[in-house]
DNA sequence: GCCGTTTTCGGCCCGACTGTTTTCAGTCG
């Protein structure tokens, strides 16, 4: 996929542009471009096969032919001849915070710094006093800004965010004066990685309130503290951000704080032609408040049905938003089961027992047991003697559970050749089985995207899981053609899941996206190796609803009955 | 450079906090 390079070069464009001072506007057209082309769900170079360049947002007839380009030849040459007049380095000053374009220019201008290294050099030689407009404060911004900028803050994972952010929620939420909380930005679009939270507060006393949000223990630094607005940084590094309304402009507040940034823009420019202003105080005709009080009515305002933060990326879900055609979400509420869990037969840490109370617990009405196969003998794997064991011991717990019952399962490996751990006979006792690929990751595309698809032709196998592979900071997704698989489990009637594992989220939300559009049937699943794990499902949930699923695309939303009959080859 | 239920030209989202140049530009979200 070309999508991630392609926004790349143009919001490269974009940044040389604003260090140059060009037109601003120009500036934001590169910069919205490059949004908008890293949210796609969809390879950038089908899009422009088929022509349809244009129908992106923020793409015209200019971009189109510098997409083409692209694609074309690996270069755009308008880029490649502008990079010319910069130093390669320049780019990367950007990314210093509190260094942006104007403090870049004027860097390289005065004293011809090119890239990081060379202002860290230069601070320590004592070269940046005496620049106009630079003085010591500036200095010592700048120097905290590149150690941040070394430390390399990466993204947490959606899990983490919510850690963080409510070690914050739950002091702030029982002060007095606050009237209401809430978390907003990209946690509250609850997105599989988060840079910074946002906390979003309504009180008639803002200064008490901003100075507990400043005190508390796990705050290092104090970034910023306003009357409304403070920023700090934590103990481990991570940005939390403030702020306190008024309780009439709380929905206002939370939309423009929840975002995305060009949700918001989209929604002003709406509000623009209806001759009303969206802040973040509330909606105004003139100088009149007409709403604010709730993002319901702002929404209606606008002539447009309530579109949940999930769905706020401006892909397609405004335009329906006014047509009031937008999917209902699937939520929490709708799963009636789990279908991916381990028991202590294999590596799991509960009996099949204790897996089933707290599935109980959940809410749920099945649970299905899906111990390894017995090749992954790292897994402690089942091997067919101990099936016959352990569909024994299912049937003596189903006998004990009147609301729940346990599916006997197994995840049988893929083997390097698309093969399968257990032969036929085997696989047609289990009432649901889970094919996965253990290992053989380096393998070719064409080879990975083979053993998938030859999977999915086994009538016995209902869900691929966790299919693209990848691990949270220890590998990435390997390399298949999501395309293919998606035509092939829609032939055969095999579903693909979305592993809720935090460290997993996969398959991520575009792909849902697409695969819904295509037809194929998802299964939320936490992949539990504890009773504790089976609380993830709230991040499965998460990814589906970014991938705009309702509950009639994801299988375990059925009762059992329908779920065994939807199932079938 | 993009875009149109006022426009194919003339607009383009909006505001808080900081530091510095004492009236505002730069950065950030």
């Amino acid at each position: 996929m070309l999508n991630l390079k392609i926004a790349e070069t143009f919001r490269n464009l974009s940044q040389l542009f604003e260090i140059r001072q060009d037109n601003p506007f120009r500036t934001r057209a590169y910069e919205r471009a490059a949004q908008a082309i890293e949210g796609l769900n969809e390879d950038i170079e089908i899009i422009a096969q088929e022509g349809r360049l244009r129908e992106i947002p923020g793409i015209g007839e200019d971009l189109e032919r510098k997409i083409n380009e692209f694609i074309g030849t690996g270069k755009v040459r308008a880029y490649e001849e502008l990079k010319k007049s910069f130093p390669d380095g320049l780019l990367e000053l950007l990314r210093v915070p509190s260094v942006g374009p104007k403090t870049a220019k004027l860097l390289y201008d005065e004293l011809r710094i090119q890239n990081v290294a060379g202002l860290e050099s230069a601070i320590a030689k004592g070269k940046l006093k005496g620049i106009f407009g630079i003085k010591e404060k500036t200095i010592e911004n700048i120097t905290a800004g590149i150690s941040l900028f070394k430390a390399g803050k990466e993204r947490m994972p959606l899990s983490v965010a919510w850690q963080v952010a409510e070690s914050f929620l739950k002091p702030l939420q029982d002060l007095p004066g606050v009237k209401k909380i809430s978390c907003a930005g990209s946690l509250r679009r609850q997105k599989e990685t988060i840079k910074d939270i946002d906390i979003l507060i309504v009180s008639e006393k803002p200064q008490k309130i901003m100075h507990h949000f400043t005190s508390l223990p796990q705050v290092q630094e104090v970034i910023a503290s306003g009357s409304t607005k403070s920023s700090v940084r934590t103990d481990d590094g991570i940005q939390v951000d403030c702020r306190v309304v008024m309780e009439k402009s709380f929905g206002a507040a939370l939309l423009y704080f929840t975002g995305s940034k060009n949700f918001n823009i989209k929604l002003r420019q709406i509000a623009i032609r209806k001759s009303l202003k969206i802040n973040e105080y509330g909606v105004f005709r003139g100088k009149a408040f007409v709403a604010g009080r709730k993002e319901g009515e702002i929404f209606k305002l606008l002539g447009m049905e309530y579109i949940e933060p999930e769905l706020r990326e401006d892909t397609g879900e405004i335009e329906l938003a006014r047509k009031g055609k937008l999917p209902k979400l699937i939520t929490q509420d709708d799963l009636r089961g789990d279908l991916h869990t381990h028991s202590s037969w294999s590596d799991g840490n509960h009996t099949i027992q204790e897996m089933a109370h707290a599935a109980i617990r959940q809410g749920y009405s099945y649970i299905a047991v899906t111990d390894h196969s017995q090749g992954l003998t790292i897994a402690n794997g089942l091997s067919v003697k101990d099936l016959l064991k352990k569909k024994r011991e299912i049937e003596k717990v189903n006998n004990t559970l009147r609301r729940c019952k346990v599916l006997y399962g197994t995840e049988v490996d893929i083997d390097s050749q698309g093969g399968l751990d257990y032969p036929d006979e085997i696989l047609k006792e289990f009432d649901i089985v889970i094919a996965a690929i253990h290992s053989g990751f380096k393998q070719s595309k064409e080879k990975l995207t083979h053993r998938m698809l030859k999977a999915c032709d086994n009538k016995y196998v209902h869900i691929i899981s966790h299919p693209t592979g990848r691990l949270w900071g220890t590998r990435n997704a390997y390399e298949i053609d999501f395309d293919a698989i998606l035509t092939q489990a829609k032939d055969t009637n095999t579903a693909l899941e979305i592993n809720s594992f935090p460290l997993r989220l996969d398959l991520n939300d575009s792909h849902c996206r697409r695969a819904k559009e295509r037809g194929v049937k998802l299964a939320i699943n936490t992949d539990s190796h504890s009773i504790e794990h089976l609380q993830a499902a709230r991040f499965g949930i998460a990814v589906a609803r970014r991938g705009w699923l309702t509950s009639k695309d994801v299988l375990n939303t059925l009762p059992l009955g329908e779920l065994l009959k939807a199932i079938n080859k």
